[in-house]
RNA sequence: GCGGGUGUGGCGGAAUGGUAGACGCAGAGCAUUCAAAAUGCUCCGGCCUUUGGCCGUGGGGGUUCGAGUCCCCCCACCCGUACCA
């Protein structure tokens, strides 16, 4: 072979790899376990550069942990439930199930080409009732434990369609499909008891030391723990059953600033007073014509109704505040009661300034006592300011201060009582969907809600159903429901009701640990594998996807699922970025825009038109913008390393990529070059080399200066290279893998330096290609395969430089330097700086004011 | 709206508070070639009065001998916002 041709030695070494069962995960006592996960795709059709990056970073890794000896499980499935599989059918007819099996064939078929060390024999979909039954005998095991209950909660609800709406598919306060506005509906859902667990949830969050800062700070901000005051308004006139409102505040400091009472529109109160009231019931109607996306209610016009009535201040009985039901507000948080403080939250002060309620300052800046305008006064609670309306605290003191000593004075005059609260709310599961894990669970007209029995799992979807009509086909299908009481063998129902796909991939990474095991988890497998060393995923499930999976870890170990160091299941986690690519669009006739595929366009012009395109810079991937690139594409092109390669450069794993078709086409020539740089030394070897290579002394150190220069940059390449990996910043070691191989390109260092050199240098290109590294191996006689090789060690002794440069600033800009010992000690380093030409000009004979040294990085003279 | 993040040459990006722009792309020049492709070598932030100097890391302020890096304010974009996955 005379060229680099990936085509011919990707399927060889895939083969080998397979033959040699080199990624099979294997339980071996006497090594250390690494498992590294990344998170699971969704079988959407066809996979994209997103996969491509991040199935090729956790593959880095897992070649890179076995290399260094450890016994290393990757393994690999599918998140296969979800709407766009019932969405497919209703747009396409056909059946979720083959839809989403037929995507997984796909998918697998054009990620195996890319070389990953998956352990495919642990494969599983989400949707498999193998997976699916097991998920139902946990849910059973949480409801005995206490962790599930029903409760109503509220849904999007379009009465055109007559069926529950997703948040996404509630645009602008419409169905995506009727157009109908949306309606907010109460219905009786499952929840998981996760509020329980929030405290914990939160502390636990301290022992994550390998997980991203700004993960963790999002997942405190979302359970939001809040120490606040709990307290009731007695009203007046109010009608029977409601002579105190509950409200919650977190600043009960602010208490003698409160100029109005806020109720939600569904609050008990505001629902009664609509029964007779038209205008409040319009109102009322009004705010429920809204999704109930925390996102719409809170960008939505403040909008407040007075209902007339009003209530007395706890402080001062002749204070009477107006009660308003107010559009913000939701029911779901604290008691769905708020007292305004306008002076000193800006939502209220929007709203006071909008319905003439009077603005009440109760604290103002230390050294500014200006009343409140339009923008609300709110310093931070550490801040000291000066209290106008303080009443058990200083005059001078902090927010944090007044709200201790408010909840103290309001406990002592039986106003309320001071109260943690969790911002974070129970997990809604129930879905009204057909494509999901179904609830196991019968109503009986006797016994009420029974568990279903275990032996009867896996309670299965049933296959005759049809998506002609929206809603739930489980509440239609002729006879899935009937069923015999579990307790007491009384014909009953089933739930109609599966469960969110969140449910779904909250547990695989443990079920990848005893795949086809009877029960959801073995102790054996789980004892031996959990917990997942390195997780590898987007920074967009930061909250619910992994916040779902810690309180799962929780409640699986409560039941007997996973031991207890698994509580914790991810103990080092990654984020990774996006791939983005530019969008190119015409418009059509009506001056609609019409988007183009990257392969339609060339120099910004339609291929099969010549049209110029319009190049809206990059954004997130996505089918329907068309700004996607196919990596088949790519792989098929220039082959599986190439795409690997690319994906790895440049960009910083955690931040988002911008894909160029230049960038795969720089990422193949410098393949091609290694390769050919291989084939080179190796031709040398053969032809004649072998006796030369010998009286240098096979591998051994040699003496010549070339020799030891190059060993001294292969060296330095093994460290980095290693570093880089070890700290996810694979950019830096593919440049230091393109710098190292321009050195070796230039050596005249002798043959047997020069095949330790690119031996070893395909050690360490092996995480990242596979491929081209074993046969760069194989060339030059290496034994085994590469990809069972121990990595590379950097000798400490050629890591040191013999001699540093030493820049010489003056008054902090670079001026001179100076060429020394790397230890060189401080008191020699000030006389030669104070002797060099620059600095004796500078100084003009004077003395510096300060000679700053930093040993082996920088001299700064001050004068 | 709220919470979190990002911002450095024409482009992707590098840089424990210590020489800003490593490495790569694009571009320019040269070599090789009948020619081209491929390959190799050299140059490559801006400005100026060019053996030197000034400016420069989204904008404005600050801390420091020294700031891309730390602090404050602002702008733009991205992620999340509990039924997208």
């Amino acid at each position: 072979m005379a060229r680099f041709a990936p085509s011919e030695i990707e399927p060889k070494w895939q083969q080998a790899w397979e033959k040699a069962g080199t990624f099979t995960a294997r339980r071996e006592d006497d090594k250390p376990k690494y498992y590294v996960l990344e998170m699971f795709p969704y079988p959407s059709g066809r996979i994209h550069m997103g996969h491509v990056r991040n199935y090729t970073m956790g593959d880095v890794i897992a070649r890179y942990k076995s290399s260094c000896g450890f016994s290393v499980l990757h393994p690999m499935g599918w998140d296969a439930f979800g709407m766009p599989a019932e969405n497919a059918a209703m747009e396409r007819g056909g059946h979720p199930r083959e839809w989403t099996y037929s995507n997984i064939a796909v998918m697998r078929d054009q990620m195996k080409p890319l070389g990953l060390s998956i352990d495919w024999s642990r494969e599983f979909a989400t949707c498999d009732p193998d997976y699916y039954g097991q998920q139902q005998a946990m849910f059973i095991d949480m409801m005995e434990a206490g962790l599930v209950y029903r409760k109503n909660a509220t849904v999007n609800w379009d009465p055109v369609d007559m069926t529950v709406l997703a948040n996404e598919q509630v645009i602008e306060g419409k169905g995506w499909r009727s157009g109908a506005p949306v309606e907010r509906r109460d219905l009786t859902q499952w929840f998981f008891r996760i509020s329980d667990y929030a405290g914990e949830l939160l502390e636990a969050l301290g022992g994550l030391d390998n997980w991203p800062e700004k993960v963790k700070l999002m997942q405190r901000n979302w359970i939001g723990r809040s120490r606040g005051l709990q307290m009731a308004f007695s009203t007046i006139d109010a009608p029977e059953g409601f002579d105190r409102i509950e409200v919650y505040t977190t600043r009960p400091d602010t208490l003698l600033g409160a100029s109005f009472i806020g109720i939600s529109p569904d609050h008990p109160l505001a629902r009664a007073l609509e029964q007779d009231n038209a205008a409040l019931a319009a109102f009322n109607a009004g705010c429920r014509r809204m999704g109930t996306s925390e996102e719409d209610l809170e960008k939505a016009d403040k909008k407040g109704y007075d209902t007339g009535l009003r209530v007395r201040h706890p402080f001062d009985t002749a204070w009477e505040l107006p009660i308003y039901v107010a559009n913000f507000i939701l029911m779901d948080y604290g008691t769905g009661a708020i007292f305004g403080c306008p002076a000193h939250d800006q939502r209220d002060l929007d709203f006071a300034r909008k319905y003439g309620l009077p603005v009440l300052d109760t604290f103002v800046a230390q050294n500014n006592g200006q009343p409140v305008g339009n923008e609300a006064f709110v310093p931070p609670k550490s801040e000291t300011v000066r209290w106008l309306r303080a009443y058990a605290w200083d005059e001078i003191a902090t927010g944090e201060e007044a709200i201790e000593a408010a909840i103290r004075f309001c406990e002592s005059n039986g106003v309320g009582q001071g109260v943690t609260r969790f911002r974070l709310r129970d997990w809604g599961l129930s879905r009204q969907r057909y494509w999901g894990c179904p609830i196991p669970v019968v109503h009986c007209g006797a016994c009420g809600v029974v568990p279903e029995k275990k032996e009867n799992l896996p309670i299965r979807l049933p296959d005759d159903v049809t998506f002609d009509r929206p809603g739930n086909p489980l509440d239609r299908h002729p006879t899935w429901r009937d069923c015999a009481c579990p307790a007491c063998g009384a014909p009953a129902k089933r739930e109609t009701d599966t469960m969110d796909t969140f449910v779904d991939s909250s547990w695989y990474f443990a079920r990848f640990t005893a795949p086809r095991a009877a029960t959801p988890t073995t102790p054996d497998e789980a004892g031996y594998w959990m917990n997942v060393d390195q997780y590898i995923g987007g920074i967009e499930h930061a909250i619910l996807h992994l916040l779902y999976s810690r309180f799962f870890a929780r409640a699986m170990h409560k039941t007997g699922h996973l031991p207890a160091k698994a509580i914790e299941p991810f103990d080092a986690l990654f984020t990774q970025g996006m791939v983005t690519h530019e969008i190119y669009q015409t418009r059509d006739a009506k001056g609609r825009p019409v988007y183009h595929l990257p392969e339609e366009v060339e120099n910004g012009h339609l291929k099969a038109t010549g049209e110029a395109v319009e190049i809206i810079p990059s954004a997130k991937m996505s089918k329907s913008k068309k700004n996607v690139v196919d990596p088949v594409n790519i792989i098929s092109g220039y082959g599986a390393d190439t795409a690997r390669w690319f994906v790895l450069s440049d960009s910083p794993p955690e931040r988002d990529v911008e894909w160029t078709a230049a960038g795969a086409e720089a990422a193949h020539k410098h393949l091609s070059r290694v390769w050919r740089l291989a084939d080179g030394i190796t031709q040398e070897f053969n032809e004649g080399g072998i006796a030369a290579y010998e009286a240098e002394g096979a591998g051994a150190a040699t003496e010549g200066e070339d020799d030891l220069t190059l060993r001294r940059a292969l060296h330095r390449t093994i460290h980095d290279v290693t570093m880089g990996i070890e700290s996810f910043g694979f950019n830096t070691s593919v440049a230091k893998l393109y710098a190292f191989t321009n050195v070796l390109a230039k050596t005249k260092a002798g043959l047997a330096a020069r095949r330790e050199a690119i031996m070893t240098m395909a050690q360490l290109m092996a995480p990242m290609t596979p491929h081209l590294a074993e046969e760069i191996w194989e060339m030059l006689g290496g034994a085994g395969l590469v990809a069972e090789s121990p990595w590379p060690r950097a000798d400490p002794a050629l890591l040191i430089e013999e001699t540093v440069t030493l820049p010489i600033q003056i008054n902090g800009k670079r001026r001179s330097e100076l060429q020394v010992a790397p230890d060189m000690p401080k008191e020699e380093v000030e006389k030669l700086v104070l002797e060099d030409d620059a600095v004796r000009k500078a100084l003009q004979g004077g003395a510096p004011k300060k000679l700053i040294v930093v040993p082996g990085r920088i001299v700064n003279v001050v004068i």
